[in-house]
DNA sequence: CGCTATGTTGAGTTTAGTCAAAGGTTGTGG
DNA sequence: CCACAACCTTTGACTAAACTCAACATAGCG
């Protein structure tokens, strides 16, 4: 389907012609003309787990967009006691436009593949494509929205219903079409640190939520990080979805 | 200043003419002519506190703008349980542009003046007047900070320091330019039930806090609502900012 | 003035956190 | 290829924080 829209490939920089942010992501916004100018400036950056896309206290100087892997975006008390406010996945967009100072830290919480480029050169465009500026507004909203989804887990869910919670954000991520009954295989993009983090639990409390799903027969763990979700909907019920 | 802006009054409708959303809120974007063709469809509307002004499970088909008062934002399970996702204040738009689901209910927790307006009004100009969807983009990553700011309080901070949090919160939005020193005087916008829905606590955990922040000095309370804080840094201390 | 809402306080319980130890997994260098 | 080290995860016993239930106090309203 998309790849009628590829027929002149001549016209789409290279860096970008099998680029996934193209079609599902902001760059869809910009024409080959945009695109071409937008690439002179990118670079691909290949990240390892635990690297700092974004500091929390110094200003910003670039945006990117997730080729692969998950990005965390984490608050941290002056006390080390840390939060994460958000997960994102390709072909999401990660910076803060119209604003300098991020109040946030983005790290690569598995390996990651970016595309990075100058946030002045975005700026730029943004000013220029209504339609790109559109882009990024969507992703706001759709930021926002899971964000408050989040704050209800947060602030009102038990540890139970919180890790199931957790488990059925990632299932749905990882396959979106999944029906009701359905059977979902996966590695946690998370440490169990990370899905504390993201909980507001402990280590402990997380694993043994963990431990109470598996031996209840919900799910089941190998090498700590391979899950399967036997039942979504039985996971929903878990999570008071 | 901005009354220099004015001069040519004529030419803005009347309701307008006094609007705080105007200058500061969404309305600022607009031309008379565009100011004009919007306030022939909205109306000034006053609601009693705990009026909904918009549905968790209905599509909404109106926009508003607070002109006074404060209007929470919840989320709400199926047993009951209820949390806060965001309070507004004047001059802040209420509305999620591009989608009809929302997924949230917006009441108001004080009495409430709203200006009210068809959604099919304001999406028709939004198409046409890039800086109207500029502002929109800015209130919506505004809110975005602000519920990530919240995911930490709700994720990490003891009861202590969400109650302290709390009222810092109102006390920096009763008077921004306040210096760390300083005292601040003002009435809750919320009820002890809604300040545990919107800490994710319970009003007996919620009284509890106040009251030991009362004998110890941080805050004076008079009739349940009105709340002096005698020094914002304290507060600060408490709420661990 | 009494009634209903809302808010406070106390006693006992529950949930999740803390601290400590042991079990697994992964990756490295011999 | 194995052994070891570093790290991550699980489990257990105990503790602390917040919740529940219940009684009482206060404020606002008719």
């Amino acid at each position: 389907m998309t790849s009628r829209l590829d027929i002149h490939n001549s016209d789409i920089p290279v860096l970008c012609r099998a680029c996934e942010a193209r079609h599902r992501g902001v760059c869809g916004a910009l024409n080959p003309q945009q695109l071409k100018e937008l690439a002179k400036t990118s670079t691909r950056k290949a990240l390892d787990s635990g690297i700092e896309l974004v500091s929390e206290a110094e200003p910003a100087e670039s945006y990117a967009n997730i080729l692969s892997g998950v990005v965390k975006l984490t608050k941290t008390m002056a006390d080390g006691r840390q939060q994460i406010v958000g997960l994102q996945f390709a072909p999401d967009f990660i910076g803060r436009p119209f604003r300098d100072e991020n109040m946030i830290r983005a790290e690569a919480a598995t390996d990651v593949h970016v595309c990075a480029f100058p946030k002045r050169a975005l700026d730029r465009m943004i000013a220029q494509s209504p339609e790109l500026g559109h882009r990024l507004h969507l992703q706001a909203l759709n930021e926002l929205d899971e964000a408050r989804d989040w704050m209800l887990t947060l602030g009102r869910k038990t540890a139970a219903e919180k890790v199931a919670s957790f488990l059925h954000l990632i299932a749905r991520h990882v396959d979106p079409e999944i029906e009701a009954k359905g059977t979902v295989v996966f590695d946690l993009p998370l440490t169990r640190a990370d899905i504390a983090d993201f909980l507001g639990l402990t280590i402990e409390t997380v694993s043994r939520q963990i431990t109470k799903l598996r031996t209840e027969g919900v799910i089941a763990v190998e090498n700590n990080r391979h899950v399967t979700v036997f039942s979504l909907e039985r996971l929903e019920d878990r999570a008071n979805l």
